[in-house]
DNA sequence: GGATTGACATCCC
DNA sequence: CGGGATGCCAATC
């Protein structure tokens, strides 16, 4: 299955330990500049499946998007555990951590 | 093939 | 980066 999809997942694949990337930026390089909210769908229907590392996928404002705070508590562990620092309890210093992919994908 | 989904982005107050 | 409304797009159902 050649398609948005399979290049969103490529590109989160990319994503470095320690480092994270936004929905928005996903779907732009994954050439959808609109499409933050496929990824989120993906993330929903692939991330069990593609064992994807959906705990590096965050928000233009730098936080976790989950509303469900168990699953909040899970991501931020698994961020901190790469090395990132949250500012306060939520939210994390994006200019710091954010992943700039240059040639990742042809 | 149409309706639903979705952890967002962005504009506007 | 406070909070509500609106727009977006493609995979999934």
């Amino acid at each position: 299955m050649n398609s948005f999809t399979e290049r969103v997942i490529e590109i989160i694949l990319q994503i470095p330990a320690g480092k994270v990337m936004t929905y928005g930026q996903i779907a732009a390089y994954a050439g959808s500049p609109r499409g933050a909210r496929q990824v989120v769908r993906i993330l929903h229907s692939m991330s069990e499946k593609h064992q994807l590392p959906w705990h590096r996928v965050i928000n233009a404002k730098g936080e976790i998007g989950f509303q469900d705070e168990e699953s909040f508590f899970i991501q931020k562990m698994s961020l901190e555990s790469e090395g990132i620092q949250f500012k306060d309890n939520k939210s994390i210093n994006l200019q710091k951590y954010l992943f700039h992919p240059s040639n990742i994908i042809k």
